[in-house]
DNA sequence: GTCAACCCGCCTGTATACAAAATATGACGC
DNA sequence: GCGTCATATTTTGTATACAGGCGGGTTGAC
């Protein structure tokens, strides 16, 4: 069993308490109450604190503290628009790279969002949806690209989620899934590029959706 | 006078130190050594490689160290292909977007591009070539976007200088400058896009050019 | 002679101690 | 009553102390 660091775990914690909504905007952490806490010193609490700030929920400022930093509509706004053309870039790359091992993977992924839309099991299709989406990553034969592709999907997740919860979302998810793995099995790079990008842009009632969820999250419930 | 915070100072001397091929690849960090050159204790030293972690100069082993990781020719390779994509987005939303005070600026950074060419100054021309693309990072009115091309750029720009070395080739790429500025000018976002993504990517000679200086870093020379 | 196990030393990871800066508190003056 | 200055307290940032793991080297057995 390998222990994992304690930073590691901390910072997952503490993201848990993010998207639970138990820290108020602009809120200052406390490095000793925090550290007490996950019984702990402040020296891997300090680290995870600083692997947060990396991904922009924390902002460490010199001498002052931690501060809670959701972001705001606007960054949302320009996140989501940002994701969308490194999502269809990978698509654009994948539809000329891909090979058959890995499209037939792809193929078992959206085999996998089929099952969960007829189970109606939310979380199960969040997973699928993940690994969709990965495997596009992954096939764009650019791993930087993916690295990079993934980490903004996992900062974007639990926006994304949120979106999957209206109704008919995941219907209409799975049905722009389809489309994306025919444009990818023809190969054709334009095709799945332009379907990617709606698919995860921000748009129409999507937009709506986000707004709401967002006030949601920043009311912290 | 901001007294900054040593981590970042060391993380920079570091970044000095790398460039100027200090470390060889593979080679282990040692904490101890490291803070004593630098007059800190480890405390504010393990900060600073986390930080160079986070830029995948260093890679972490828990319970074993930190250990030196240039990027291979192929992680380089990905990294340029990406950084293409991203400043021909850059340069697309900033066709469409651009204001026109921001469009005199980007004239100006043109122009100072022009006066190093003259001047044969590659320093100057290095700094009025940064300007200038960052300019069109900050014209495309996502400030997010702006932020992730501007970290790929800081990661990317030791070996962009390199490729300025080569004969002609700061002519060729004021050349190019023109050319992006007039299509961004016009508001033509496909041409802007069009006209960035060779100018970023590596292609003919450029491919050349920096494999060579690659070997010349990775030998510490 | 080779391989394996064990032991010792070095190094990392974490806790704690200490110093300095920032903020909160209270008193004084206007 | 409000603002400002001095002081006290909290809290961050850094140094140091301590514990445990990893690796290297040696020793012993086959």
């Amino acid at each position: 069993m390998a222990s994992e660091r304690p930073a590691f775990l901390i910072r997952d914690a503490l993201l848990d308490r993010f998207l639970a909504g138990q820290f108020a905007q602009g809120e200052r952490l406390n490095e000793q109450k925090l550290a007490q806490e996950f019984n702990v010193s402040r020296t891997p609490l300090r680290e995870a604190l600083q692997l947060l700030s990396a991904s922009g929920l924390v902002r460490l400022e010199h001498r002052r503290g931690a501060f809670v930093h959701y972001p705001s509509l606007e960054e949302l706004i320009e996140m989501f628009e940002f994701m969308a053309d490194v999502e269809a870039l990978c698509g654009r790359y994948a539809a000329q790279r891909i090979d058959d091992p890995t499209l037939e993977r792809l193929r078992q992924t959206v085999i996998a969002c089929e099952t969960a839309v007829e189970a109606g099991d939310l979380p199960a299709y969040f997973d699928a949806n993940r690994d969709f989406h990965r495997t596009i990553y992954g096939a764009s034969g650019n791993s930087f690209l993916a690295a990079e592709a993934e980490r903004l999907l996992n900062r974007l997740a639990p926006f994304r989620r949120t979106q999957l919860q209206a109704r008919g979302r995941m219907q209409q998810s799975l049905a722009e899934h389809r489309d994306i793995f025919d444009a990818i099995a023809a190969r054709d790079a334009e095709r799945a590029a332009g379907a990617l990008r709606p698919h995860v842009a921000l748009q129409g009632n999507r937009f709506n959706d986000l707004v709401v969820s967002y006030r949601r999250v920043q009311q912290g419930k």
